[in-house]
DNA sequence: TTCTCGGGTTAGAGCGCTCCAACGGCACCA
DNA sequence: TGGTGCCGTTGGAGCGCTCTAACCCGAGAA
């Protein structure tokens, strides 16, 4: 059995389609006898509005596409928190996909998602090229989160990367470190700007740089760690992510270092995962349900026609302190 | 400017409208100059078919809806993942939603999914009430996963939660525990299945059970162990779920109890936090990516017609022993 | 009483697409 | 030369809905 449509309701309220139409609505502008005649009909029913065709037929979406680069990474279903709870209080319905960390099915899942004629699209840590989210967002609007272009019809959200990394190293150099390794996120989104404000924050305190490649996953962490072992370990480590860290410490453990006796370790994100008091990890924090509601906001601002040059958040970080740093052993009799 | 539509596409190649539908559809009865000629003027115009229009025309739909109850938990992150490469096999697309561990949430989620009228609906561990999805039911294939049902219009995905506790109380008889306590999972989803397979389990070892009410978080297995402190404390807790355990964890250390030294400690699912090596939970597995292949295959098979029974998958969950169970305190010397 | 006005209501067109029946032209056979 | 098929192609209807313009009718004004 078909489900009812419009025209089954208005047929048993006796109205016209259009009248039916209204009332779905709102309209304050139906006679209360026929609203709750049509009201009836339609629950006795158990009728609901087919929103593809309403969108068609009135040119207007109600829905916000948002592609996730990884369902795995936690950070991600924080921001979505604070996304879903941006559009929500605007009206606004989320429609997720996910991209699976590749530049391929990345591109398929925008394409998924405009085949639906989102109003708006949110790109959460994409790693596909920029051509690709360009071409969108002269039709659709585009908000890139964990992700900067200069493209002016796409707008971004973004965590002060640079000064993040800086807290981290002056958090370490502070404690008295001086041998401090990063860990970078390879060709993941925002791993550039930490790298850079490692190495700045890093000469800044006439300190040498020293990168190791990695991923945002925790067995690149391991891998690095065991990179670094030789010649001689670092006191200090700050990782690519919070995922990457826990990775690191797992290693640094398994060769027999303490955390944070023999080695310190930073983290990024400040996902539950570093607050798991298991895990107890010293990270930089990003609001994350915040650049969520900011990325729903732009969406929304460029839907309404309110905005129309590109927005540019960059939030700032804020450094978490809890058990994964420490004094270096040098330093620790002082 | 506006999307170009399939009207602009057939102009610019000079043929109908009809044709070009045929052609994007892949008809074998197009000519091959004519097939090219609409490819390059689809191409030149950046034109991509509007889904809705398309499955509103056919009145079809390759469109699954997934409802996920809590997009924190990484468990149905990994659900997800085979449920997508499940769909993505069969020519469907995923689109996801979430329920904020709320049934009024979950009731809109679920309504949302439904007004774009999917070929089929998946609940990952739903929390509403049973009466929300049966209605459903009637119009749109739904399947359940992690959670029980006898309608027959509905089919279920989920792992033998009886057995898989009583894997775990046997695992920790076998080390010598007789004092195992359980963390439930409150009114989760499965938490009952497991409770009465750790009930069962016990009675059988001639033991007496010993059950604290809980909840799938961190926060509520660091809060169950903390009432299980007195009297005394067991020797062995069976948890609600890995992130349950992980709390229960870090409340057992913060109490000065050893784990597994004086307290051990088994989770349930086998999450990528209990694979974490500073983790190395001992857990049981469920089959993640299969429960979302084989919940896939349910809702391609109900659509397709091919099967009006209902599909009860019941799959065999795995002891997976890692580092925080060994034999109790009093055993160890022996 | 007739005219005007305006709020409530409705028919009809149209959103972008698919599907069906019908059409045109070509090769082939008689 | 005139069918007879058949293949490639097309116009038109219609999916469920919204939106515009027109319509109807009773109330108030003239």
């Amino acid at each position: 059995m078909p489900r009812p449509t419009i025209e089954d309701v208005a047929a048993r309220a006796g109205v016209s389609r259009a009248l039916v139409s209204l009332v779905l609505r709102g309209s304050p502008k139906v006679s209360a006898g026929r609203r709750a005649a049509v009201l009836r009909a339609a629950e006795e029913l158990g009728y609901s509005p087919h929103l593809m065709a309403r969108s068609l037929a009135s040119r207007t979406s109600h829905v916000l596409g948002v592609m996730v680069s990884d369902l795995h990474n936690p950070f991600w279903a924080e921001v979505v928190d604070g996304l879903d709870a941006g559009a929500r209080s605007a009206g606004f319905e989320l429609v997720i996909n996910t991209g699976g960390r590749s530049p391929a099915r990345e591109r398929q899942a925008l394409t998924g998602l405009l085949s639906f004629r989102p109003a708006g699209v949110a790109l959460l840590g994409p790693v596909l090229p920029a051509s690709a989210f360009t071409g969108a967002s002269a039709h659709t609007p585009v908000v890139l989160v964990s992700r900067s272009s200069r493209v002016s019809t796409v707008d971004t959200v973004n965590d002060d990367g640079r000064a993040g990394s800086a807290m981290a190293v002056d958090h370490l150099v502070s404690l008295g470190h001086r041998e401090i390794a990063h860990i970078d996120g390879g060709n993941g989104s925002q791993s550039a700007p930490r790298r850079t404000g490692y190495v700045t924050a890093m000469r800044r305190h006439g300190l040498t740089p020293r990168v190791v490649r990695g991923e945002y996953t925790e067995a690149a962490g391991a891998a690095a760690v065991r990179a670094l072992l030789s010649p001689a370990p670092p006191t200090a480590v700050l990782a690519a992510n919070d995922l990457n860290a826990v990775g690191a410490i797992s290693a640094l453990e398994e060769a027999g270092l303490s955390v944070p006796g023999d080695v310190s370790v930073v983290g990024y994100d400040n996902t539950w995962l570093a607050a798991l008091r298991h895990v107890s990890l010293t990270t930089i924090d990003q609001p994350r349900a915040e650049m969520g509601r900011l990325a729903a906001e732009a969406l929304v601002h460029r839907v309404r026609g309110e905005r129309v040059t590109p927005a540019r958040h960059l939030l700032p970080p804020r450094l978490v302190v809890r058990a994964t740093t420490a004094a270096p052993r040098a330093m620790s009799g002082l």
